[in-house]
DNA sequence: CTAGGGTTAG
């Protein structure tokens, strides 16, 4: 509708391009301009004393004159506290007559369409416009470029183009260089380029928005080349650069832009800092971070909330979360993005139990979350396991973020539904997402994974790949890992040779990783070494840690020892490899071993990582820790443990003392077995849910034999389905038995 | 009396 208006509009207004000249009774500007009720516009910050300020100029008679209506029409239509639906009616109470002679009311209505984000109706107004007999001037088209520009109306945007041409604007500086910025946010470079160079103004304005356009479509390189041609840079032209570099993960030319910037004198402003805070985030560079946090408060600029969040985000992206915490408690007037970005500070920081309380703050508080919020809470539920939580906020998406149609939001929600244990929720919610993206894939593909389903993994690659989709590596990451967990050999060595020969994707660390912890896990050895002999790079503390437990499973103490050396060396202060080792002996009986390693560990101060278990309950997740002594339900929990060892005992359970550390006594070995912390939390599930229910637990280590087994009885004897999450995979417990087959 | 280019969270 509006191209059709816009056509037969542009033929008629070239019949009639002649200017109205002013011809009304108004007084001279400047008398106007000094008037005491005119003043109290400007400080008007509320819609009911703009209307009291109304009624003083209807009782003075000065809403007759055309100036005075035009500054009341101007402040309903652009200010924040006033009311476009206002100053339309302001507007049609003007006699069309009036109307025509003013083009000042016109552009200003153009503009407050424009700012309440109905970029649509701005151009429609200047179809009105152009009805009413009003010609446009060079005032009028700035905003109409920007709202084609908004809503990216190409079409539009070439007959306003075509209109500023017939009327001979386009040699206005202004005109000239909103066309640039509308062709070029629409994605028409070329024409950008062409308005560009057709033309002699080429000030660091119009340079600057062109190179903007450059950057937009990632052509960061030739927007450099344009950039240095640059006659005199101002601090926006190098803003645009340096933002340019940030936009494209290039931080380091950021960096240098910046220090290029100084050399040239040219002081930097809050746009620059905010930008170069991003970089220095990114980087780590928290020194010169360190330098701008005083910058801004040496120019008064402490309270200003896109610095503070700027310095927020630097501080914790730099490892300073308490610093960061410090200045988001100092801000008054937060915003959603200080929000956000604290608690994507905490989240990406592992701080996971920090993030969800403060997000409860955040809901507290009353400020909406959005869908950032979420790429935030997910995977701090999905790390806790929080299903509870995870859940809200899914029904919460569902609500009010379903027209959201940001494909990470639901690849966090399956990613989080997959790792709180709900595998078939993840995969409803997979099966409903309409445009799936390759995360949506990977993530499913690595959940099934993670639940030992490799079948279904498998199956699900075929589809994708049926689908037309190219797996990337970390799609096979998944499916390696699924072959993995499943003990699938052969079909594991068929992906890994598609993946480098089909998919020309050179295998990373953490695909030899699989490989290497598959075939351990197989009893083979020999293959396992000279795999890893033979990759590109060096293995990490992880493929020598799966090797590690690997030997410790097919009780081979040669290789262990082998293995466990190459990772001391690498990790001396993981004392995870001492605790594999000691393993390895304890259960070849070699007790004068143990206890060597443990002097060695005593002697090095180190100490074991403890057990950690959480649970959720009613949305409240609870920890326990080894041992531990300090929960509220404590005595229940531990009347329930007793009861639990008396019924594994009459079903015949015999504890296996072979993993604990130490050469102690037997029964000191059975009592701290029972202290486990997957026990203490599966007896506070037992006495806090209700028969039946599944009870859901994330340990922080590995489950041990010892846990394994007497989970498996517990499922039978409780009538409890038992899923239980440990550092690397899912365990269903059900009737006696395990999803894992007692291989993990 | 109005109008052109740059800014942060994922």
């Amino acid at each position: 509708m509006v191209v059709s208006s816009l056509v037969t509009c542009s033929s008629s207004s070239t019949t009639s391009i002649f200017y109205v000249l002013p011809s009304n009774s108004d007084p001279p500007y400047k008398l106007l301009q000094s008037h005491p009720y005119l003043n109290l516009l400007s400080q008007c910050n509320s819609i009911n004393t703009f209307k009291q300020i109304h009624s003083h100029f209807i009782k003075t008679g000065l809403h007759n004159t055309l100036f005075a209506q035009s500054k009341l029409i101007q402040f309903c239509a652009l200010s924040p506290f006033g009311d476009l639906s206002y100053a339309l009616s302001l507007f049609h109470s003007i006699p069309q007559q009036q109307q025509q002679l003013n083009h000042f009311i016109w552009n200003t209505i153009i503009r407050g369409h424009y700012l309440t984000l109905s970029p649509i109706s701005s151009l429609q107004t200047y179809t009105l416009m152009l009805e009413s007999g009003v010609v446009p001037n060079s005032y009028t088209f700035p905003f109409l470029f920007k709202s084609c520009a908004k809503t990216k109306a190409t079409h539009e945007g070439r007959q306003l183009h075509a209109h500023v041409l017939k009327l001979g604007l386009h040699s206005d500086a202004h005109v000239h260089t909103s066309i640039i910025t509308m062709y070029a946010r629409v994605g028409e470079l070329d024409d950008a380029r062409l308005v560009f160079e057709k033309s002699t103004l080429r000030d660091a304005v119009s340079f600057t928005a062109l190179i903007t356009g450059y950057i937009s479509m990632g052509y960061v390189d030739d927007a450099r080349q344009l950039f240095d041609e640059i006659p005199t840079k101002d601090v926006v032209s190098w803003n645009a650069m340096v933002a340019g570099y940030v936009q494209s993960s290039r931080f380091e030319e950021a960096l240098a832009c910046f220090k290029g910037m100084q050399k040239a004198n040219v002081p930097p402003n809050q746009s620059t800092m905010v930008t170069i805070l991003s970089a220095c985030g990114h980087l780590g560079e928290i020194e010169l971070g360190n330098w701008i946090s005083s910058w801004v408060r040496d120019h008064g600029f402490g309270s200003n909330i896109q610095l503070t969040n700027a310095l927020i985000d630097m501080y914790s992206k730099c490892g300073k979360v308490e610093k960061a915490r410090e200045l988001f408690d100092g801000v008054k007037d937060r915003d959603a993005i200080s929000w956000n970005t604290m608690i994507s500070g905490y989240s990406c920081k592992g701080f996971y139990e920090e993030a969800l309380a403060l997000f409860d703050l955040m809901l507290r508080s009353n400020i909406t979350p959005n869908d950032v919020t979420f790429l935030s809470v997910l995977p701090a539920c999905a790390c806790l396991g929080a299903l509870e939580l995870g859940k809200w906020v899914h029904a919460y998406i569902d609500k009010k973020l379903k027209s959201t149609s940001n494909a990470s939001l639901w690849t966090s929600l399956i990613d989080m539904y997959a790792k709180c244990g709900c595998i078939d929720v993840a995969e409803q919610v997979f099966r409903s997402v309409d445009c799936r993206s390759l995360a949506s894939w990977n993530a499913m593909i690595s959940g099934y994974a993670m639940h030992g389903h490799a079948e279904r993994a498998l199956d699900l690659f075929s589809e994708m790949v049926d689908e037309g989709f190219q797996p990337d590596d970390i799609t096979f990451v998944g499916v390696l890992s699924a072959c993995t967990q499943a003990g699938l050999v052969d079909p594991g060595h068929q992906y890994f040779n598609s993946m480098i020969q089909v998919y020309r994707i050179s295998p990373k660390l953490q695909h030899y990783g699989c490989m290497i912890d598959l075939l351990a896990r197989a009893g083979k050895f020999e293959e396992a070494n000279f795999l890893m002999r033979n990759m590109e790079m060096e293995p990490d503390g992880a493929i020598w840690g799966s090797l590690l437990s690997a030997c410790r499973v097919h009780g081979n103490v040669e290789f262990g020892e082998y293995v466990a050396e190459r990772l001391f060396q690498l990790e001396p202060e993981n004392p995870g490899a001492f605790v594999l080792l000691s393993n390895i002996y304890a259960g070849a009986g070699r007790w004068d071993d143990v206890a060597r390693i443990r002097t060695k560990l005593n002697d090095k101060g180190m100490k074991k990582v403890p057990g950690c278990t959480s649970i959720e309950v009613d949305g409240v997740v609870h920890e326990f820790l080894v041992g531990d002594k300090f929960h509220q339900q404590n005595e229940n929990i531990y009347r329930m443990l007793n009861e639990v060892d008396k019924v594994l005992k009459e079903a015949g359970f015999v504890p296996d003392t072979s993993e604990v550390l130490y050469d102690m006594d037997e029964e000191w070995k059975e009592g701290a077995l029972t202290q486990h912390s997957e026990k203490l939390a599966i007896a506070f599930g037992l006495i806090s849910t209700k028969p039946g229910t599944t009870i859901r637990i994330v340990k922080n280590l590995r489950v041990c034999g010892n846990c394994h087994s007497a989970t498996k009885l517990i499922s039978k004897i409780f009538n409890r389905e038992i899923i239980a999450r440990d550092r690397n995979r899912f365990h269903h417990f059900k009737d006696g038995f395990c999803s894992c087959n007692d291989c993990w």
